[in-house]
DNA sequence: TATTGTTATACTCTATAACTATA
DNA sequence: TATAGTTATAGAGTATAACAATA
């Protein structure tokens, strides 16, 4: 079925089902248009993708080196340095000697950064419900990490 | 289950499960895994996945304009033009004046883009298999897709 | 010698404004 | 006036090399 759909106008219809039924090309422009709508949804907070991950990554797991949390978040500690300086200079983060090692920082989140943590993750749970309304209910959304878990 | 893991040494496991059990994360973890080895599969032909995509597109649609190809691909005009530079320079697609309209140019592919294109689509073949063998099957891709087409 | 954080740098991708030649 | 292609430019994101302080 569908194939070819045979020419009306001047302006017919492009083939595009060969080039876009590719599971590279659907994963970025859903991946796109997700973080289209968290960009969105972060706006009043003023918060990128990255910088959510980062601090709730050192919300959960106070203490830990820079490195660690850049690692785990797929950021090289080099460009990480920017992202965590944009987070300490709005007073979310603060970097402290880390015990046992004077080399390396240990990343905490401030008073006002937990506060400020907790209504991101309030907008986070909303776009995250979203999503899975989107999907058709949370067993799809296991079924789609599930898969896309198999491309990693 | 599983949920935090008891520190057995100062080498602790980060909690991260709060972080990254998110779709937006998991899906730019699985398309940056993706197009990292789409990468590796094209390098022999030095073709980036943009790249690919304009070629194919071109391919099933020749003499259509360059505009009308970009938004398809989701790419701005302006940035379109460099890429389209680089194959044309490649000497695999041509621009040629559209008839009936003296401001636009129809793409086409040369003949040595129609081999070239003939390759990519083999490596493109092969990378796909690939992909669906990760995840399970044809039914699995199937339902890949049907998932990231609800989250556009 | 090796590692942590940092700076500098470069390359890709993306976004916008403005120009030209046509329409 | 509006549109197609182009140029220039600026902003993100990402990658590597090299340095100072420390291990």
């Amino acid at each position: 079925m569908s194939a070819v759909q045979g020419s009306v106008t001047d302006e017919a219809m492009l083939e595009t089902g060969a080039t876009t039924d590719i599971i590279g090309y659907r994963l970025r422009r859903a991946q796109l248009s997700v973080f289209q709508r968290f960009l969105s949804a972060f706006e009043a907070l003023d918060l990128r993708p990255a910088e959510y991950s980062a601090l709730a990554l050192i919300g959960d797991n106070p203490g830990r080196k820079q490195t660690e949390i850049a690692e785990i978040l797929g950021i090289k500690r080099a460009n990480f340095v920017a992202l965590i300086n944009g987070l300490e200079g709005r007073g979310l983060t603060e970097r402290r000697t880390a015990p046992g090692d004077r080399r390396a920082n240990a990343l905490y989140l401030t008073k006002e950064g937990e506060r400020f943590l907790a209504r991101a993750r309030k907008v986070q749970d909303d776009f995250e419900a979203d999503c899975i309304a989107r999907l058709g209910g949370p067993k799809a959304r296991d079924t789609l990490l599930e898969l896309l878990g198999k491309l990693c």
